[in-house]
DNA sequence: CACCAATAGTGATGCAGGTCACATGCAGTA
DNA sequence: TACTGCATGTGACCTGCATCACTATTGGTG
């Protein structure tokens, strides 16, 4: 039984029936690669626990992160490629332990029209995701990388529940699409503006963040 | 009766009468705003003739070309806004003579679920959406401006079916959220480059364009 | 024609951020 | 302890683009 929260009031109870009886529960570990490049997609995830990073890369290989994914929220590009047997545009990694409810394709179109409340969870995910994309490319269009940055950090913050964040310039300058000496730089000034502390594979972030 | 091409192969025939009764033909001139930021949209959009941009705002007013919608296309956030009664997140302007089909809120969930080819449709117009936005993600965050510059030409001529694109430097600088003299001299450059030449209100494309 | 507004061309200057090079420091392991 | 690999700090330099300032050209209107 998935106790997850928010998913008894998000879906109607017989329709929570069928998720338990169709759905299939996974699990995956930091790093893990949950979808790639390429692949059909077969299962639509919905998250139980968690957090997963959805990235996009371009033709030379760079990636950049398009959005994260959290408990109860569920990729609608996953969903459209899977109505429509395509290949993934995007990849899906875990950031941390992550368990998951792995749909089968055949039951996403039954339920469409037999729970609404299945109907609108599509929809809503559908514009969330839209909405995710659009921000994404106000940030990167309008703003400097410093706010860009500070955004990086609060979205970490919020997504772990901590003001400490474990997780090294490299690593966020692979998230931006930028170099790490350039981030280093900006850590570096955040911390002698005093709102943040930099530590070994760990910033803390400090009152008015 | 509707006359655009793809139309008929596109929807199932029972479907093409209903969007036939229901659908409510609207004309838009050049520059008419067809849908704009916060306005709630009571009405889903299937382009019929014409070319419509979507344009998204940031806080500080400035805004950004998003993509072009064409014939037989439609806007999903449009959709997805129409059936969660949601405010526009986007602008909508109509690119010289627009004809439409304006699909009433009501018709577009009884549809879902009583023809197929209308899910079909609703998805693919999901997918081919979010697969404008990453690549306006991946244009805007990977490649330089005389590239995007290019790509934005080529989708023009792409629309227009014509070498000659009629647009000041200003709308384009404004089209691609940048400002007019750095276009002009990135057009100043193809045309030293002997890919372009430039007229007053007008951009004619040679060869290996 | 004379005037004005819109459009376009171009030099000068400044800054953000990308890139290179190298130093430093920390942590695990032989 | 000495070695190795990863993470970080920092100076030097360069490029792309934004911005300002000004000029030149064109088309439309009184």
């Amino acid at each position: 039984m998935i106790n997850a929260p928010g998913f008894a009031s998000t879906f109607e109870p017989a329709l929570l029936d069928e998720i338990h009886e169709y759905g299939e529960i996974r699990y995956f570990g930091e790093g893990d690669i949950i979808m790639d490049y390429g692949k059909y997609i077969r299962m639509m995830p919905i998250i139980v626990k968690g957090t997963i990073k959805v990235l996009r890369m371009d033709e030379s290989g760079k990636e950049i992160l398009l959005y994260y994914l959290s408990s109860n929220e569920s990729c609608s590009m996953a969903y459209s490629c899977c109505v429509q047997a395509k290949r993934s545009e995007v990849k899906a990694i875990a950031e941390g332990d992550v368990e998951l409810i792995a749909i089968p394709h055949s039951k996403l179109d039954e339920w469409l029209c037999k729970y609404p409340s299945w109907k609108n969870y599509i929809m809503r995910s559908f514009s969330e995701r839209f909405l995710e994309l659009l921000k994404s490319i106000e940030s990167i269009a309008f703003h400097k990388l410093d706010e860009r940055l500070i955004s990086y950090l609060k979205e970490k913050k919020r997504l772990s529940g901590s003001s400490i964040i474990r997780v090294s310039h490299y690593a966020i300058a692979d998230d931006m699409a930028t170099s790490r000496v350039v981030i280093s730089r900006l850590l570096k000034q955040l911390e002698n503006d005093g709102r943040i502390l930099l530590y070994r594979n760990e910033i803390k972030l400090l009152k008015d963040f």
